[in-house]
DNA sequence: GCCCCATTTTACAAAAGTTTTACAGAACCG
DNA sequence: CGGTTCTGTAAAACTTTTGTAAAATGGGGC
């Protein structure tokens, strides 16, 4: 029965202490409990996810999630930010980088205690 | 006696607490009491429960049992939904699943205990 | 033809998701 | 500091999707 379930572009999972992020199966869950996400929420997420440690300026998530060409300006990206952090709960500034002028990053939950930041470099990323 | 032989979709049935789903029969029981489908209904809620657990776009199930190809709009599904958990009493928000804006996912009875249930679920995909 | 009944369509209401607006607050720069 | 730019946030506005009732359609049997 080829019912194609939910097609399913598999990475391999990202996965710490406290959250699971599933590819695969498009499944996230934070300790325990799977954290209920909206497709631009998931979408969001997932690219900070799967470039963990990496800057990824708003240009370059305005281009990739919403196919907005640079010189929109917009508070769609914060505002879906602001929502994945509510979601993460107290985890959400550990996990999610503001970093300022540039973009957001998407930290590793063990990653922040070896480097104590003092902010971000702006490590440049190519959009 | 058996001059019925064994059909050739006898799919083992589906059952748990309060649903027995005899494919090979084409009967589905409810609490005891033999529910009462009509051909489409049965179809439908024979491909969701011949899935439980997964997530059957709408896409799919327009397909499957309308052979509608996509991008035709329509409410047909919907209804047919509907009266299904119409039929399916107290149950009916428990063993089907609205995903919204990808499609219905049958749960089986004691499935959604593992996860906390809120209320209609926004579990997220890349569309 | 007429009736019955399953099914589909229509039309609108309700819900969920997303974007915009407006402004407060924080960070940077001189 | 004082000005400027950028980000955070709540709430409103908007869009899309789903729910629902009711009417229309269409096929079989009588």
């Amino acid at each position: 029965m080829g019912l194609q379930a939910i097609s399913a572009n598999s990475l391999p999972a990202y996965k710490d202490e406290h959250l699971v992020f599933d590819f695969a199966g498009k499944a996230v869950v934070l300790d325990g409990a799977r954290m209920m996400l909206t497709h631009k929420e998931y979408e969001l997420l997932a690219l900070l996810v799967q470039h963990a440690g990496e800057i990824i300026p708003r240009g370059a998530l305005l281009l990739r999630i919403w196919g907005y060409s640079s010189e929109i300006r917009t508070r769609t990206l914060d505002v879906h930010i602001r929502r994945l952090r509510k979601k993460l709960g107290a985890y959400a500034e550990r996990y999610i980088e503001t970093i300022f002028g540039i973009g957001y990053r998407f930290q590793p939950y063990r990653a922040q205690q070896f480097f104590q930041a003092t902010a971000a470099e702006p490590i440049a990323l190519g959009a």
